[in-house]
DNA sequence: TATGAATGAGGTTTCATTCAT
DNA sequence: AATGAATGAAACCTCATTCAT
């Protein structure tokens, strides 16, 4: 009797400690897809495989939900981030250039990516996302770029620059892309015709580092 | 007596003729503050000071009057600066940095320029949006940009690039900045406390000209 | 100046005159054709020719105007019949089978035929309409269909039989071929494919007057 | 303990499934009684015990409640009937008589017959009514009267005679009955003062079987 | 703890009726 | 008297949230 009932409560626990998870994962596929608002709770239930009802034990409000989606999926990667930027040790306008083409390639190319499109539409009625967000993903992202930037002009790669405004310059693109692509009816706003985006990428990159480059640097 | 009447018509029909045109500007003003879900129809009939019967007179449905909101606001702006760039005869860099400046003054930094942010997430399900679009602003767009790279090209100012790949260098930042800019809690994804727009587009397009300049051209 | 001015308000005021004619036709069409709640005022209105204030200043209400229609329509119809049955002098099987397929012939294969199904469904919310219908139609019908069996009794053509039943025997048929017979989906609730309305009034024309038949009546 | 759960169980899923037949009984009361369109969703809600969104959980739209009041209430009775039609054995005569009688007892004298009214006017805009009652009841109907006329024509006691057009015969008179009775505004277009149902429907069918009689025929 | 039936506030849309011109 | 723009009371339907089981 006890000991048939073990290995039932011990596989449902495990499965009770998944379940925020698999709702929120569940949530950022609907969310990306189909927007906040008409992403219904109930599809969320029936897309992580539980009941409404649980949805609600888990995720107080919508709003909650979404802010723990959105959280959840930005901590890890600016942490990731700062570390490999760290690591790197090449020229800076290598970095510039791998750095575009890695964050499009692990996070822009993903529904992480297209969470930037509902960031900026959400944020005006969950006020906490903004501060979190500007905690988390901005000042970080800022340092980040800025130690890079830094470091170009030390090795006189780079011509002075505000590092606030290179960083718009490079995220700019990339989020434009990010919140676009996924949209059939919105690609075309970054993207020629049959041109990829990494082409685009890569390209876009190109003419950052070859305007942010001194006039003595060298050439790519 | 007989003259009285004359006037009062001409107020009236001038009144009528004027409806449509001040409800679609209360509802672009909604819109672009709230969001188009957000925006209640009779938040716009109040705004616009007629009745919620009124608004339905004008425009069939909220999905139709969002459409006609986009339209009737990007079409003008299209023809008029498809003409100021054809007209410009200075060196193809000022006409960039210009450029940016100007639509910012002009475009980015209104109601307008904020529906790109409205328009990115809305295109989902109004279909016509995206095709209206892609017509009216985005190929036009392209043109216009293409026309300005080949004759930088041609003046020996530029490196040989793709028009496409520019078009999205020098929008992304202007769309990013007119999507955030107006939204108090996004605006720090592009601007550095204490920057101001121009002072970022300024830069921003320092870097994009310098970025496409050919090595043998002369320094702004 | 004033001659000038004579005939076209003498031109007005007859077309003045006709106005709630004109609307009350366009208004049967469209009850008929559409149903009382489907039929929309601005609707009639156009079909009459006229504006909608004008609707509303002959009829002071939508359900005015559907007593109108129906009153207007129906008084006339049951002056005419009376005559016409009161002038009739052959046998009086003749007489019901005649008169079923002119009633047909001139009623009920008419819009005017259909108001009986609107009757039915309208005059829960219009309770003078039974007053007025039970007044108008019902009652003198009934001394009409009186009459008629009244002389068939005498004559020795019928056995003796309730006037009101046989009123209600060759009513119920003609109302349900004219309540289903101007409905493409309906129709066939009366109608065999194939079989013209002409026809199955005929055939059950026959059957009414030989159920009626004394066993000693001469056959037909 | 362990057999208290079981009625409890029992109890809940039984009002569960019981809800959309409750709800439909309630809407079918109020539709007969105020017509289609003047039955509010809310009304049906609140005759039935429960919210507005109670009764969208289970019937999508309004003519989907509508549909399903409808279809409900006729299929059993088609099944009931054609049983009953091949199990009599007695003279042809009789059960057109009893049949009716019966009809009217079972059928017109209640809820169900009234939908006769509605269906008339709301199948205009719900076209997979027409299809339905078509298949469900029409047709078989006639196959049913069909047989019953072969069968006293057979016996001798009805000349030859199209079996549609008995139907119609049959029915009509019912129908109109059914669709008038309920509504004391319009129940004296077939009921005399004073008469009750039964009685007119008696001697209708006296009328009709007669009409019907070969002149060889025996007598009731 | 999980379920999903039930709730009801909230939003869009329709249309008879009014009223300024 | 005629017009048609304006009104606003309904009515349908959605869906986040609650709660009995």
């Amino acid at each position: 009797m006890e000991t048939a009932s073990a290995p039932v409560t011990a596989k449902r626990s495990r499965r009770k400690a998944a379940r925020p998870g698999e709702i929120a994962s569940a949530a950022l596929t609907l969310f990306v897809t189909q927007g906040f608002k008409a992403t219904r709770m109930e599809d969320i239930a029936r897309q992580a495989g539980v009941s409404k009802g649980t949805v609600f034990r888990y995720f107080v409000t919508k709003d909650e939900l979404f802010k723990a989606v959105v959280m959840e999926h930005i901590s890890p990667r600016i942490v990731d981030w700062r570390a490999r930027v760290a690591a790197f040790d090449g020229a800076t306008s290598d970095l510039i250039q791998a750095g575009m083409a890695a964050w499009w390639r692990e996070i822009g190319n993903s529904p992480v990516g297209s969470i930037a499109r509902l960031f900026m539409h959400e944020v005006r009625h969950i006020p906490e996302l903004a501060v979190f967000y500007q905690e988390t993903a901005i000042d970080p992202g800022r340092d980040i770029v800025h130690a890079i930037v830094q470091r170009g002009v030390q090795r006189g790669e780079f011509r002075h620059m505000d590092a606030s405004t290179v960083q718009a310059m490079v995220m700019a693109p990339l989020l434009m892309l990010a919140a676009t692509h996924a949209e059939p009816q919105a690609r075309h706003i970054m993207l020629a015709p049959g041109q990829t985006p990494e082409q685009l990428i890569q390209q876009m990159a190109d003419i950052i580092v070859n305007g942010l480059r001194s006039s003595q640097g060298e050439k790519t």
